[in-house]
DNA sequence: CGTTTTTCCGCAACCATTCCAGAAAAGAGG
DNA sequence: CCTCTTTTCTGGAATGGTTGCGGAAAAACG
């Protein structure tokens, strides 16, 4: 009863070998049996409800129709977004997706990469930890195709789906440019992640581009993409630079950060320093004031990640470059003219 | 090069076959080989690298140390700390995690159990879409161990691990009387989850218990949990009954919507009208208030339906009910003292 | 009718595990 | 020392779907 039927049961029942069982229900070798013993094996599958076991299938094809996906923090809501865009495209072709979440103890994440090798995935889909992440290179040793999302390395060695940064971040300081603002600071992501040292340095082209000066002390590093970090950093820069009229966070909860520290110097964002976030989180929109940030289409993201990574394990040769979507500006309450 | 070792080739190095060399691996049979020949196989096998082929392994044992994760709405911030503590508790048992995430066009979520039925998963991990939800049953017919998360039915016939909402509701209710506050109104989620109707149930029983009025029109639903249903909700509420001087929400976003309905009736949220949220999602303490909220463990809870699913899967008979997490009250400025 | 071509199908291997059976060794009794 | 019983250990086979290879049968052709 719990029994699921086998190709030998149908080829029993059809009188056939359970090999031209197999021809007659793959219809890629279909025209190599008979039409009519064909019709014969199609109708008594479909009678027993055969389902083919996936694992007998791939010892012999040597594919499982999974891929593993690595997130380094899935506590992020950044990457709920990325993992629903390349499930939905990855299971049109019927491939499954393993998660994997290697905590921050368990640094570097190569363990948990050679773990979905190990279980013979057909495919990777990495968000990459810091910008020389050598976890990937298991993967290329042993021949399986590998996927960047979201981040980087510095050597393009590996397809990646990202976010254009350089993009992004001019959005926002044309953005504040064209509301007059010309002393501009920038509270950056930590420097060893590539969405952290990419945005500076496009900060810093963007100021330059844009005429407007670009000493390094309107610069600020904080340790983490995180509110408290953000906090402490926006603290160190407006106290070097009280002279500052706006600040571009390098994430939506740094951001957040410069809010409070702002606050804490007993001014207003949004009306005495304006601020833009990057991302655009969800709720971002619900904070006082709502905050100007770059949308950075994660969903999309996610599904274009799955496409290039199904396009690599159906053996085509990687796209030349990274892929870069395009972000767009949401402008809100926390941008606002420059006082004059 | 490429090429694993597989168990014949230690079995042919050894001049043993390969039956014995299985043996020998395994520690459980490891007994039954003379300790002289498990020496020179368990050598051979370190020396060659050998890793056993996990699919061939399924074939024979019927176990593929994976098991499905089915989540409705992943773009949800609430199931990354799940997912995460899940795949945190089960990886530690040499288990992976299969994420499946049927859209909203694709209910009901049978397809996605069946889809990893087929792949011969060990267990089920469920974040239920209805109270009488039935995509379950096709596990249990198949005789596949299954739980749910965070979501539960309506009779408790699948083990289940969730917040104990009649307690968190209890800590909001009574938070506010303690406050003084007598007219109390909720804005309920949708009946036709477990969250939204049990919250609902308990404010009521709750209200009763304090000897406080709980009339009908004191409750309206929300017909989804989000920004904007909260807040037609809320005006709808507040139209109804102006009198109130605090809103019981019957999770965050509901909240946020409450803040933007009492704010277009001209009112101070958290200082006319007091508002509690309920999950204590990220960033809810950077709100502008800072929102008073009933906090549920999400990581704990992802924790123990990991485990409540080993033990499921390793034959253990199923938990008399449902393991209640107990949820604690984050009080922040949106709840304040009854305006006389 | 003989030969070549085409059509169709069976065989075996892939790989780790485990039940079954049986060989070999050890022990017991005469 | 021989025979029978018991214990210890190992080999055979089956599990599953797929596919290259080869062979059988049928069809086409001279």
């Amino acid at each position: 009863m719990t029994d699921r039927p086998t190709l030998h049961d149908i080829a029993r029942r059809t009188g056939v070998h359970a090999s031209t069982v197999s021809r007659a229900l793959n219809p890629r070798t279909a025209s190599m049996v008979k039409s009519q013993t064909r019709r014969r094996v199609l109708e008594t599958a479909r009678a027993l409800g055969y389902r083919p076991h996936p694992l007998a299938r791939g010892l012999r094809t040597n594919r499982t129709m999974s891929v593993g996906m690595v997130i380094p923090d899935i506590e992020n809501p950044l990457f709920g977004p990325i993992i629903a865009g390349a499930e939905a495209v990855l299971a049109e072709s019927g491939y499954s997706v393993l998660i994997g979440n290697p905590g921050y103890e368990t640094f570097p994440a190569k363990s948990v990469v050679t773990a979905m090798l190990d279980r013979q995935v057909d495919g990777l889909l990495v968000a990459a930890v810091s910008r020389n992440d050598d976890s990937i290179a298991a993967a290329a040793e042993r021949g399986i195709p590998a996927a960047l999302v979201n981040r980087t390395l510095d050597d393009e060695s590996v397809p990646a789906v990202v976010g254009d940064d350089h993009l992004g971040i001019g959005l926002a300081v044309r953005h504040l440019a064209e509301l007059g603002h010309r002393r501009i600071g920038h509270v950056a992501g930590p420097g060893w992640l590539s969405t952290g040292h990419g945005r500076r340095e496009a900060f810093l082209e963007w100021m330059e581009a844009g005429g407007l000066r670009a000493d390094p002390d309107q610069v600020e590093e904080a340790d983490w993409f995180q509110v408290e970090p953000g906090y402490r950093a926006c603290l160190a820069l407006l106290g070097r630079r009280p002279d500052l009229t706006a600040v571009v966070a390098g994430n939506d909860l740094l951001g957040l950060g410069c809010y409070r520290a702002i606050r804490a110097a007993g001014l207003r964002p949004g009306r005495d320093i304006s601020v833009t976030g990057y991302n655009d989180m969800p709720l971002l929109e619900m904070m006082q004031p709502a905050m100007t940030a770059v949308r950075v289409p994660y969903r999309e993201m996610g599904g274009r990640a799955g496409s290039v990574l199904l396009s690599l394990m159906s053996g085509k040769p990687p796209p030349a470059a990274a892929v870069r979507l395009k972000p767009t500006l949401e402008i809100r309450a926390s941008t606002g003219p420059a006082p004059s």
